[in-house]
DNA sequence: TTAAATACGACTATTTAAGTCTTATATTTA
DNA sequence: TAAATATAAGACTTAAATAGTCGTATTTAA
């Protein structure tokens, strides 16, 4: 399929949101989730990884939401890939948590050299792409 | 996760092989799928639907089998995943098949654009990619 | 006419994606 | 300091897509 995760869409979706709407201030999940119809409960926790990636910041408690962490120019598209999509690769065994195979096949494999050198493609095109320039 | 069908490796596997093994003689599932330990029946129907794609050809009855229709170097992976992956496309609203959306949060989306955009250049990779190439 | 092959639709099982529930913690403000 | 508002996080459930199976029909060479 091929498919970005709809969490995916949705941290794109919710970054790029902050990167127009917030001038100082903090933006609450409510606030993005309401303005895209998104699960408040979901996005929460995709805002949670994107912290843990150092993409945003948050502030706890009343007031509190959360903020970019650097300019919209210097966020790759494949920074968000990374943090969000939970086995990011074209095949089994180009996950990047598990360089080592994990695929049965793998012995009598031939095309995984050459699917290699696509993802090195595609991997370029993600992190060429900003959310800078998708703004 | 944005990965590949096991379905169109299987496929790439035996386009590749028939591009390497064929030599005017017809090559059958049965030879492919023990070669690399795939389902015969989950293969022979990959081989259906590429010939229904007229990439390869099928020759029915005792002695039959397969072979391709074309050179290697002029079947593109992205042939073989169009005619393999069910829904290709970064988003629900890029598939293939339906032009028109089919996702209930077009009106306010803002990243269909730049995404579109990426998925063209992706489709780029996937075009300048041939079997031949990966001989 | 038999054996070896493809053709094809319906079905099942497995895995992944998507969303929900619940509880805990931090922080501002009345 | 209590109440309100926000994030933090793990367990759980549901829905959808992927992967694989089964059964039967058809074609064709020997
Ligand atoms: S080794 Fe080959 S069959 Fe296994 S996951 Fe990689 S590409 Fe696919
Ligand atoms: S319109 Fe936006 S939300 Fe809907 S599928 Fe396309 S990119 Fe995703």
């Amino acid at each position: 399929m091929l498919r970005l995760s709809k969490k995916t869409e949705y941290a794109l979706m919710a970054v790029k949101y902050m990167a127009v709407n917030q001038n100082g201030k903090c933006i609450t999940v409510k606030e993005i989730a309401d303005t895209y119809g998104i699960s408040f409960q979901l996005l929460a926790k995709l805002m949670q990884q994107l912290v843990r990636n150092g993409i945003i910041e948050s502030q706890q408690g009343t007031k509190g939401g959360y903020r970019l962490n650097k300019s919209a120019d210097s966020i790759l598209l494949l920074d968000i890939i990374n943090a969000i999509e939970e086995n990011y690769g074209l095949t089994d065994c180009m996950e990047s948590e598990i360089p080592e195979n994990g695929c049965a096949r793998a012995n009598c494999c031939t095309i995984r050299d050459p699917l290699a050198k696509v993802q090195n493609k595609i991997n370029r095109i993600f992190s060429e792409t900003t959310i800078g320039q998708i703004l």
